[in-house]
DNA sequence: AGCACGCCGACT
DNA sequence: GTCGGCGTGCTC
């Protein structure tokens, strides 16, 4: 017989690049298999880890024992640490960063409270003759054993307190420790039992252990436990006794309720067709191959997906589709409903963790096979994946901005890869890295070029607010044409979006007298004025103050508002369309749970007719009876110190316009800029993508730029400047000169020199290759530990989105 | 990251 | 003379 491993690797919430080793009792050694969590004591601290390995050998080091092992079953399977290895590895993050960022909330996990006596406490607790009072109940209480203070709770009047002023007499001491749900005992859970180790039976079984072993050995295979207590009442207990021991297997699972199959897919068109046969060809082979589903707005991208995975359902398979941070609304959500019932679990961090807890279950139990969720989705534990989609793969939102920084599009592929099935990436305005990947072959590009029941793409017309100024004199936020349009559209009684991509009312206050900015003291930007809650708002670090009412550095009184922002775009359409109700979307109004839905769910119903909003508009709402979409100043994102500033416009541009004529009814689109001719503007407005991924790609390979490099950035950052300026110039000497096939720029200063408090200087990589990219972080970070560089002072972010 | 240990200023 | 500031060092 082999011995059970005695030590095991636990990767720890802590950003130390490296593993711990424990070592197991002998009960913990027989569960604590890989992916399973567990609790460890960590210098003074107790902290909850992930298994990464077992062994046998003893290290040459002293090791501390594993307290409790918390998983009946991993809770990460060896596919989905396979998957963290390879983000630690690809994205240059610690390990136990990404194991903590896989793992569910921790709501299984409870704490207790465990109060024991101290050495004082018990010669005081023995001097004691009567008790008299809660405090001396207490100390007689913990004369046996030491107890939970939920116990003590339950037992004294006022015990809390008790232990509380005890505590701070130093008589008693308080141990936060894990609490174990057992899973058995939730309620509404049907369990059934097996057969386990024989070896394991207790040496003495009571009467009804020896039953249920016995009834086991003549009748193996699972019995529902319910069905069992007919024979003997008390069998749910000693099955559970058992189970502790592991001589007999006790099985949770949740009754599962009728599903309801009310949608039905509708009929594709000829592209839909051509697109589903490529898809549900490698879903039935188990191929993984990746798809550049690219469909323009409205072109049926959605009924592709759910026939794929109706494909994938048929042959016992699951379904993971990830979708945009603010795309998952209830009305998404009710169309995967409508069309496989209770085989969808909906996982995202808006939900409570008791909420995500059981949606998790339920995927873990198999029960829930079709998941939709979120980037972190990308981890539910799905039996048998057998097709994965991302849609608008092009969404900022699927790249993570702290550590890990993974970008959950790219995870995903990667999971498809070793899982050997296909993945989909959809979009309207595929990004330029997806579109290039497909042009070289890595990717099958498949296209969707016409909307669904042949309804037309809307007509976009650019206003120049260049001309509008000169012919009326007025430097206004609105041009005539788009006063017309938002009449025009009202009095047919239909509905319109306005897109301003800035929050607040004013985007900057200006001294007249001195010149000088009102500025965040933490961060090197304006502050933005709100209105309605009457402050000065940093959009970086959410700093606010009162608006002043004399300019603080010259103290004059000639404070003026600059600038335009969503909230000011709402007061003056009121004014402009008084008869008209207005709602606004951005991330002030939408606050709290519900409050996208209800905003939506209003303007959807006709409550309201204008829907004013930032880019949280453009995403993927469909609301029949909007015709006519404006963009207001559709120039916002183009003065970004970013390569990317360009693409990221013609998305939002290109995407708000989709908005319009997704009924029966033809769309319109007023857009107004200053810059008629800038590419992105002029190819968002003809909605001609691919004239814009050649002449984008021009600009990106001129510049070797992604997708013609490999990029990455290194942040330093520090309180100080000077500690900031030193620590990049030291890291310079440290990486420079990088070999050939890489270029490293730097250090700069940051395009956004001080944020959140911190000074930043920062280096751009190019690599032709990859590993390059790996080796030159690794000596990066390698260097930051020599010099005990604090642990933040150092971000790496391999694939970057944005370069601030 | 936390948390403990350790060495210098403003208070009972 | 003590409380407490955060620099420095360590975590299987």
């Amino acid at each position: 017989m082999d011995e059970a491993p005695r030590y095991c690797e636990v990767a720890l919430p802590v950003p130390l690049d490296r593993l711990f080793w424990y070592s197991l009792s002998a009960p913990s050694a027989k569960r604590a298999h890989p992916g399973c969590r567990v609790q460890v004591p960590f210098g003074p601290r107790k902290l909850v880890g992930v298994v990464m390995a077992v062994g046998r050998k003893e290290p040459d080091f002293r090791v501390r024992r594993v307290q409790m092992v918390l998983d009946q079953e991993p809770t990460l399977g060896p596919d989905l640490l396979k998957l963290g290895r390879w983000i630690a590895r690809y994205y240059c993050t610690p390990i136990g960063e990404v194991m903590r960022s896989m793992l569910p909330p921790p709501v299984d996990i409870r704490f207790k409270r465990v109060v024991a006596l101290t050495a004082e406490g018990e010669a005081k607790a023995r001097a004691i003759v009567v008790a008299t009072g809660t405090d001396t109940e207490v100390l007689v209480s913990l004369m046996k054993k030491p107890l939970t203070l939920a116990y003590l709770a339950n037992r004294h009047h006022g015990a809390r307190q008790a232990v509380h002023r005890l505590e701070e007499r130093g008589l008693v001491s308080v141990q936060v420790e894990v609490q174990q749900r057992d899973p058995t005992r939730e309620r509404g859970v049907r369990l059934r039992v097996s057969p386990g180790d024989e070896g394991d039976a207790p040496d003495k079984p009571d009467a009804a252990e020896r039953w249920l072993l016995d009834f086991l050995r003549r009748n193996p295979g699972r019995h529902d436990l319910r069905a069992l207590t007919v024979e003997r009442r008390d069998v749910v207990a000693t099955a559970r006794r058992l189970a502790k021991c592991g001589a007999v297997a006790l099985e949770v699972t949740r009754p599962r309720r009728e599903s309801s199959l009310t949608s039905e897919p509708l009929v594709p068109n000829p592209s839909q067709e051509k697109a589903l046969e490529a898809i549900t060809a490698a879903v039935r082979d188990r191929r993984f191959e990746t798809f550049l589903l690219h469909g323009v707005t409205g072109s049926g991208k959605t009924e592709v997906y759910l026939q794929a995975i109706e494909v994938a359902l048929d042959l016992g398979r699951g379904a993971l589709l990830l979708v945009p941070e603010i795309a998952l609304t209830p009305s998404l959500a009710s169309q995967f409903f409508d069309r496989f019932g209770d085989l969808v679990a909906v996982l995202h961090s808006g939900l409570t963790d008791k909420h995500r807890h059981d949606q998790r279950q339920r995927v873990l139990a198999g029960l829930a096979r079709v998941v939709l969720g979120t980037r972190s989705a990308v981890f539910a534990p799905i039996r048998d994946l057998g097709i994965a989609i991302v849609d608008e793969e092009h969404d900022w939102s699927y790249k993570q901005s702290e550590s890990p920084r993974y970008n959950g599009r790219d995870v995903l592929i990667v999971r498809a890869q070793s899982a050997g099935i296909p993945v989909v990436l959809g979009s309207a305005t595929p990004g330029l890295e997806s579109r290039y990947n497909a042009e070289r072959g890595k990717y099958t590009l498949l296209q969707m070029p016409t909307r669904i029941m042949e309804r037309p793409l809307p007509e976009v017309q650019r206003v120049d607010m260049r001309r509008e100024f000169t012919e009326t004199g007025h430097n206004l936020l609105f041009s005539r044409a788009l006063i017309q349009a938002v009449r025009e559209c009202l009095a047919r009684g239909e509905q319109a979006m306005i897109l301003l991509n800035r929050r607040g009312f004013s985007t900057y206050v200006l001294c007249r007298s001195c010149g000088s900015r009102i500025e965040c003291p933490n961060c090197s930007v304006t502050l933005t004025y709100h209105r309605r809650d009457r402050n000065l708002l940093c959009h970086y670090c959410d700093h606010s103050s009162t608006v002043p009412d004399r300019c603080e550095s010259c103290g004059r009184q000639y404070l003026h508002f600059h600038g335009s922002g969503s909230e000011k775009v709402e007061d003056e359409l009121g004014r402009h369309f008084p008869e008209a109700s207005i709602a606004r979307l951005d991330r002030d109004t939408v606050r709290g749970r519900d409050a996208l839905e209800r905003i939506l769910g209003g303007f959807r119903s006709g409550d309201s007719n204008l829907l004013v909003g930032t880019q949280m508009i453009a995403k993927g709402h469909d609301i029949p009876n909007v015709t006519l979409v404006c963009v207001v100043d559709a120039d916002v994102g183009l003065a970004w110190p970013d390569f990317r500033a360009a693409e990221r416009t013609f998305q939002l541009l290109t995407q708000v316009s989709g908005r319009a004529g997704r009924g029966n009814k033809p769309g319109r689109v007023v857009m107004q800029t200053m810059n008629p001719d800038h590419y992105a503007v002029d190819l968002a407005a003809s909605q001609d993508y691919e004239a814009f991924y050649r002449r984008e790609c021009g600009f990106r390979r001129a510049f070797w730029y992604p997708p013609f490099s490999a990029m990455a950035v290194i942040v330093v950052r520090s309180r100080r400047l000077s500690d900031a300026a030193r620590m990049s110039a030291d890291l310079a000497d440290h990486l420079l000169p990088v070999r050939s096939g890489m270029r490293l720029l730097g250090p700069a200063s940051a395009p956004m020199v001080k944020l959140k408090a911190d000074y930043r200087f920062q280096f751009v990589l190019k690599s032709a290759g990859r590993n390059a990219v790996a080796e030159l972080l690794g000596r990066a970070r390698r260097f930051a530990v020599q010099n005990r560089w604090p642990a933040t002072a150092l971000v790496l972010d391999v694939d970057p989105l944005d370069l601030m």
